[in-house]
DNA sequence: TCGTATTTGTACGTATGTATT
DNA sequence: AAATACATACGTACAAATACG
């Protein structure tokens, strides 16, 4: 037990966030700051509960997401370790992130925003449930790294999910960033397929590529809760990215799920 | 309340599995049967636990697995939900599976196995940490269907694993059993990257493409624990495969994990 | 080889907080 | 405003795996 530690993080400000998610901040903290280094071995369950002032079910929630966040491995009867830095992955496209941003491997400066709107089609209709004569806005984002093109986002988003979110569609900018933000937030999840596509005639123009030319193309359905938000395709140029992922072999139980 | 649901789960043979496991099978099933139908109010907390007999905090931590599956979805105050089928996402590529047979979309009906030593390099020794003058075997698999090639797998693995997991090296049968079965086991994670790669001579022959042609190539290192004991690359014609995916927006609390 | 102590995993009961109806 | 339902938190007890003498 280390004495130089505050005693409790019950103090903390942040008195909004539950007691566990407050107890994992801590312990996250730890191990970026080097308390607990890769390979060691923490404290025992009852001591950093005793130590931190919370029961020990509050703190194996705390740890629960430090397991989550492949952090930390726990080994009954032998403790909970610090994983090496080497197994401490990145999160990769499982997270629902902009992959055209972050496996870009180049830094991407730039981006040229176009919107237009346009009368649902029948599958746009039947994918977003939209009633008759809906209105479906689609953005397209080009992604550059200085001057030349990397990729391109093509975002359908029905006009009632932007009037909802309050967007200010006169502005190019401000529907990028309300992108940006509506993609990063909690409880969406999207179904995603990843495949090579050629290069069409118009993407090929806006991406200065030859007609044909392979790309890597991601295409996803995007849910908030239960109804399907976005629909979007990202396209990548292969010499620019190379999609980062983790795998991972849960929990079956001898069931398939 | 259903009163012609068997009460009680704990009667059930599988004794060895951990109670919450138990009702967690069981409400899968019950799902699967269509007791509770998509779209479907689950019973409270409270109720099922006490038809089950089980404590409402072991319920809970069945339910959070079936969340986990993205079969059930629960609301504060509202209650459980089953989600839609429509929601009711299969897993992608994010479980370590052999995309080359899960993602095909023709049937696989024949593979090649082929196997080979070799002395490990400098790199192989870094990755797998391994003595010098250790082996590598290199297992390579090419998947067909109706005699065309689809893809193929190229899997290193030390000779030592292959001691340790008591593999008949003799029979590439049995080694190409030992991969399926040994890269189905739990508690394993990779660390992947997707990309397009060209087609060099010797693939373009062994999979009867035209050199150069593009291929969705996925590499990645396995790991067991905190050792890694594979690494693998999949190549897959663009034709034949379309990867899946599931992309979740978890946890950030504010700090992006 | 065999106990014994330690450590994580599971399970229960209870109480209270928070969101929805 | 009250009732309902899920979320959080605590305390306790025992089981299971491991480590160690």
């Amino acid at each position: 037990m280390n004495a130089k530690i505050p005693a409790s993080v019950k103090t903390e400000n942040k008195k909004k966030l539950p007691l566990f998610v407050r107890v994992y901040e801590s312990i996250y903290n730890r191990l970026t700051e080097g308390v607990y280094k890769p390979g060691e071995q923490l404290p025992s369950e009852s001591d950093l509960a005793e130590e931190l002032e919370v029961s020990r079910g509050t703190l194996r929630q705390a740890l629960l997401l430090l397991q989550e966040d492949g952090l930390i491995i726990n080994h009954q009867g032998k403790g909970s370790f610090v994983l090496e830095k080497s197994l401490q992955l990145n999160p990769g496209i499982e997270r629902l992130n902009n992959p055209l941003i972050i496996y870009a491997n180049v830094s991407v400066d730039q981006v040229k925003v176009d919107m237009q709107f346009q009368i649902a089609t029948d599958k746009h209709r039947e994918q977003f449930k939209l009633e008759p004569s809906s209105l479906i806005s689609l953005i397209e984002i080009i992604y550059y790294s200085q001057g030349t093109p990397t990729g391109l986002a093509q975002i359908f988003i029905p006009y009632e999910v932007l009037v909802e979110n309050q967007v200010v569609l006169s502005d190019n900018d401000a529907v990028y960033e309300f992108y940006n933000q509506f993609i990063g937030q909690e409880k969406l999840f999207a179904d995603s397929k990843v495949r090579i596509a050629y290069a069409r005639k118009s993407t090929a123009n806006m991406l200065h590529i030859k007609e044909g030319a392979p790309m890597i193309m991601m295409e996803e359905q995007v849910y908030q809760t239960n109804r399907q938000v976005i629909f979007q395709k990202y396209f990548m140029l292969p010499d620019y990215y190379e999609l980062k992922l983790q795998r991972h072999n849960d929990r079956h139980f001898g069931k398939q799920v």
